[in-house]
DNA sequence: CACAATTATATTGTGCACAACTTATATTTG
DNA sequence: CAAATATAAGTTGTGCACAATATAATTGTG
């Protein structure tokens, strides 16, 4: 058998299952803030800018509306963000954060160090990581 | 604000765009064979091993029936594998690749080349990707 | 200014992923 | 050997992802 096919010699598979693994190692935290992975990442974006278009989140976290929108609304129910037309553009709807969302991120402030310490890597390993990876991002963001 | 929190400084981020990124640049080549990326890992493995019980692909995927039963009828459906109960064990249902299965591997041979060309890294790169990722997941398998 | 093209978001449908639970079979043990 | 336990797969429900399409508002152009 071709051997690029063997399971083992595969490059993108390990990275698809640590990616699963690393969201199923955030649960247990963003459990105690009621937030999925996604979620939270969209709190990240409002933490640092209050207010952000739903198209701006999507170019940041490479997300189009149709996920969006269904996981805004999600979270707008839960009370930690709104969702209001735009005054001067009708089409743009305008993502803020409430008080109990911006109230979250005192907790959420441990998470990261917390989550570097289950992952079992090396500092170096990450910087690592995180480079090359972005290689690869941002040749897509440039496409 | 607190650093760490910020989105740039996200080191889990760019794994969990990255992995979403490559399963799209897999999805011309897979669309070819009518083919999921779940459901072509799958087949990497049945291409290696031709009969696997659901648990066997699962403990290789780090996937549980909930997610497997339902990919492998529809794969079942597609005439490219067979799910029968395994005679000495009732229990155990055995996943076998039919000869329209085993015929597939022949235009898939030519995906990982293609892919790594498109993903735009070098063979170091993602061979240091690769064990970095590698070391995180080890770690899930033994604990 | 009308109308064509563009832009922003929403909707629909399919397919994972995973938690929690169920069902059925096999194994262990008193 | 019968009851307790363990194991394998399936089911149900929720939440992403993403393609394809729809809807509505804005902008560009003749």
């Amino acid at each position: 058998m071709n051997n690029q096919l063997k399971l083992e010699n595969q490059i993108c598979f390990p990275v698809y299952a640590f990616s699963r693994e690393m969201t199923n190692l955030y649960k247990p935290f963003l459990d105690e803030l009621s937030l999925t992975y996604p979620q939270y990442l969209v709190m990240l974006i409002l933490w640092e800018e209050k207010q952000q278009t739903v198209n701006q989140l999507g170019e940041k976290l490479y997300l189009d509306s149709g996920t969006l929108t269904p996981l805004l609304k999600r979270m707008e129910q839960k009370g930690i963000l709104t969702r209001t037309r735009s005054k001067t553009d009708e089409r743009v709807v305008l993502i803020c954060t409430t008080e109990a969302g911006e109230k979250m991120q005192e907790k959420a402030a441990l998470i990261p160090e917390q989550l570097v310490a289950t992952l079992g890597l090396s500092i170096d390993e990450l910087q690592l990581l995180k480079k090359i990876v972005n290689k690869a991002l941002v040749r897509k963001v440039l496409a």
